[in-house]
DNA sequence: TACCAGGTCCTCG
DNA sequence: CGAGGACATGGT
């Protein structure tokens, strides 16, 4: 099997994800739904969430991103003013809050002092450059850098996770060994669409999250005829 | 109770 | 390089 039929597979099954879920204007917590385009404050909130969602279970995110709504802090300026302490305390429940609030202040305070606060200025650099420099932010790794590229800012930039590495070394009984080597693999097997690209890595979580998790459920799940661990 | 979740950084061989 | 540990909450 091939990724652009893992790709057909999962899309059947599951159906499409409305990836990256993001807060409507009058709601307070994010929703999945397919949205034609993102305001500037669900651009942020994106990378406000690809931070926090850093080894941590979407659920935990969400009420930490609920807090930030109600407090009025998912904007470039009110993070950037906002006390360290104050914003570690709303967002206790995503895990390592005293960290992730250092990364969220750090990643706001760039915006601020290269991009006078807007981030859809920073959003519409060229993908390579902008992949390096959200590398160079401290607290900023592959995933969240390019979780932000394909999902705040619509380059085409395939994202991987640890369901990613997961799913591929069972599906295709393949080793990898990296982060690049994972992601040149996928790449190279499917259509280089934003769209695509958005609904693959939204279908693998999916995927990862109720079948293909550590302890995997291949009685049940829909795609173990076609997949090499399932055989073995 | 222990393990896991949409990682990243640091340190040590 | 790669392995191993620290960071931390909430759900099962």
């Amino acid at each position: 099997m091939k990724p652009l039929k893992l790709f057909n597979l999962l899309l059947n099954a599951f159906g499409e994800q409305g990836w990256w879920p993001v807060t409507e204007p009058n709601a307070v917590k994010p929703s999945y739904k397919k949205r034609a385009g993102l305001t500037k404050r669900q651009k942020f909130e994106v990378c406000i969430g690809a931070i926090l969602a850093q080894n941590t279970s979407w659920k935990n995110v969400e009420k930490a991103i609920e807090n930030l709504s109600r407090n009025g802090l998912l904007s470039v300026k009110a993070i950037n003013s906002c006390s360290q302490k104050k914003l570690a305390l709303l967002i206790r429940s995503s895990g390592y809050f005293n960290q992730k609030s250092v990364r969220l202040k750090r990643f706001a305070a760039h915006i601020v002092s290269c991009y006078n606060g807007s981030i859809e200025k920073m959003l519409s650099k060229p993908v390579e450059k902008l992949r390096e420099e959200l590398l160079s932010l401290h607290g900023i790794g592959p995933e969240t850098a390019d979780s932000i590229l394909l999902y705040a800012a619509f380059k085409p930039v395939f994202v991987v996770d640890a369901y990613t590495k997961r799913i591929a070394e069972r599906v295709f009984a393949k080793k990898f060994h990296s982060y690049a080597e994972l992601q040149a693999f996928f790449e190279s097997g499917i259509p280089k669409s934003v769209a695509c690209y958005n609904e693959f890595h939204a279908l693998l979580v999916e995927l990862g999250k109720n079948y293909c998790s550590k302890n995997p459920k291949c009685s049940e799940c829909p795609i173990n005829k076609n997949c090499y661990y399932y055989k073995q």
